[in-house]
DNA sequence: GATTAAACTACACACGTGTGCGAAAAGGTG
DNA sequence: CACCTTTTCGCACACGTGTGTAGTTTAATC
């Protein structure tokens, strides 16, 4: 029951001063060659684990840094921190997670949970209900260090990581309008989020370029699970001209599209072309298989992670915030 | 770009001793009513969070709670941490999350940096390749608190939370011995484990209790990955006298085990029945849907993170370890 | 063998918070 | 007004680690 071993302990049985002990593992040169080793041995032997309290408080500067997301268990969310935990722990990092639950209220206690626990930064993909940033602006005032990804604060100047959405809708949508369908609809996130409105404005500009009518009618503004995109899709088989091709904003809203339509007894892609967004696995496996846009998850939170280690590690001299956008890839399959 | 403020800011600017401003904080009766209040109301004012680095090594007490999984980003083990971070927010602790990606190595890599950031406790689920538990040993003998959870350590004594294996596997075989299944094979997982010794002895023990020959042939040792299914699948279909019907260890496995017989022109269920493990959202979507366990994942972090909170809070003294069998429920679906 | 440089060790203080104890101030009693 | 109790606050030290500096020992040089 006895607690970890201290630099103290190991001291005590060598005769030395702790002090020594802290220079003998820090390799610090003014410790005898021997003693030096002789520490060391010892320390092992003991199964000495430094004390990382005790060390970033002194130094000032954790090893750890915080990851905030709407939710863990979504399989986007999951990726990118497995991803962040990758090249965390090779940095010798540690990763405090939370998960907002979307809710504005929470982010914030996260956030001061994160700062009371010192974290050397924090990656964020904000919540649906994030209707400003002063918690975040405030975090920063105090030295704080930021990486968001995904899900982005517009309104702050700091190292981004992001897929590139609007580029990616109209890739999608425009493939739409080529394979010949002719009133392609929309269901559109929450207006809130910057994703959405990318992924919104790819698919207005296509239909534009196109030289399509756009008809602001097939565009239905919901969220961004699988229940919205049942609603979704009911309200627009409901319009007297109703759309006979979907992009939606992510796999989720795809596949509540999905089962409206089975249930309707309307045939995809004959009837009803769709696209999803995020290739979740589950896109691969339903019936007929979903073409959906891949965004590189574990990628992101990779990068992400690096970005913000790159901040830490360098301090605050010349730092210049990276907008990163990653590249995604149209999936062929069966449904469009 | 100053750091947060300390107790001493707050004690500066109202002429008080810090020590003063650390008990009016924290409600000690022996400082003023006023002073107390117009204490909080500078804290506020000033942003103050406590700094939880410097309380951790003054109470020798930490708010935080170490994860470890084999893969952050499989779906039940992201379920699992849900529900483990919904519960340690609320109780005012933090999570840090690691992933030791199926290596011995990498779990005592995780471990030792959790045991120099003092957690409170940890919550694991062990790794494929876990072949002895010293490591946990060792962190217990230091006063370390941990609960297993799922992939479990037979032979350390601490509280658990797994399902009923063995009782869902005897279900399940069952299940397909009822159905007139007369062949029933076993892709099982990896012999390391105790989810896969215990499915397997719930499958062995309701071949036998069904007055059914038990052919160790149709049982197939690999892993729990997709890839596993598909070797062990196509293997079982070059026996003489093949399987009519396969029990998976788990859900990627039996997913395997469909690539497969699509492959092969085999038709599910009626020239294979197929049962799977833990309700991934795949077998909900995949063709035919796959029948399966349902395992409350979520329900699984509340109650280890439950049992954890409670061991730590209420200090070593009378502690007994509890052992918490959660129920399963099987999904009737079209695989079976 | 004395002098000086080099090699090594120990002390003091710091990081931010918490606690036992004593001191000062305020209030109450005879 | 002297004495005692209660309230209120400050001091000293602690948690484990790290660093500047002073001190001591050892080795090297003449």
């Amino acid at each position: 029951m006895k607690s970890s071993p201290t630099i103290k302990d190991i001291a005590a049985k060598l005769n030395l001063h702790y002090t020594t002990v802290s220079r003998a593992l820090r390799d610090h040169p003014d410790v005898n060659e021997q003693t030096r080793r002789a520490v060391k041995e010892l320390a092992k032997k003991m199964n000495y684990q430094p004390n990382y309290l005790a060390r970033s408080l002194k130094r000032q500067k954790s090893n750890i840094i915080g990851v905030i997301v709407p939710e863990i268990k979504h399989h986007f969310f999951s990726t990118v921190i497995s991803g962040i935990e990758d090249v965390a722990s090779k940095a010798g990092y540690v990763i405090l997670v939370a998960q907002s639950n979307e809710q504005m209220e929470r982010e914030i206690l996260n956030l001061n949970s994160f700062i009371s626990s010192h974290v050397s930064g924090i990656l964020v993909s904000i919540s649906q209900t994030t209707k400003n940033s002063q918690h975040f602006k405030r975090f920063m005032k105090q030295g704080g260090k930021i990486v968001f990804f995904d899900r982005v604060c517009e309104d702050i100047n700091v190292s981004k990581v992001v897929v590139d959405d609007y580029d990616s809708a109209f890739r999608a949508t425009e493939f739409l309008i080529n394979k010949g369908y002719k009133k392609i609809g929309h269901l559109a996130g929450s207006k809130s989020l910057n994703i959405s409105q990318n992924r919104y404005k790819g698919y207005v500009d296509a239909i534009k370029k196109n030289g399509r009518r756009l008809n602001l009618d097939l565009v239905y503004w919901g969220g961004l699970q699988e229940e919205n995109g049942k609603q979704g899709m009911a309200r627009l088989l409901k319009l007297d001209e109703r759309p006979d091709a979907i992009f939606a904003v992510n796999d989720p809203v795809a596949i509540g599209a999905y089962d409206v339509l089975k249930q309707r007894g309307l045939k995809i892609p004959d009837d009803m072309g769709i696209i999803g967004f995020s290739d979740n696995p589950i896109s691969f496996f339903i019936s007929p298989p979903l073409t959906t846009i891949h965004q590189p998850a574990f990628e992101m939170g990779k990068r992400a992670a690096e970005l913000l280690l790159e901040q830490i590690e360098q301090g605050s001299n010349n730092f210049k915030p990276k907008y990163e956008i990653l590249k995604t890839e149209l999936i062929l399959r069966g449904s469009a």
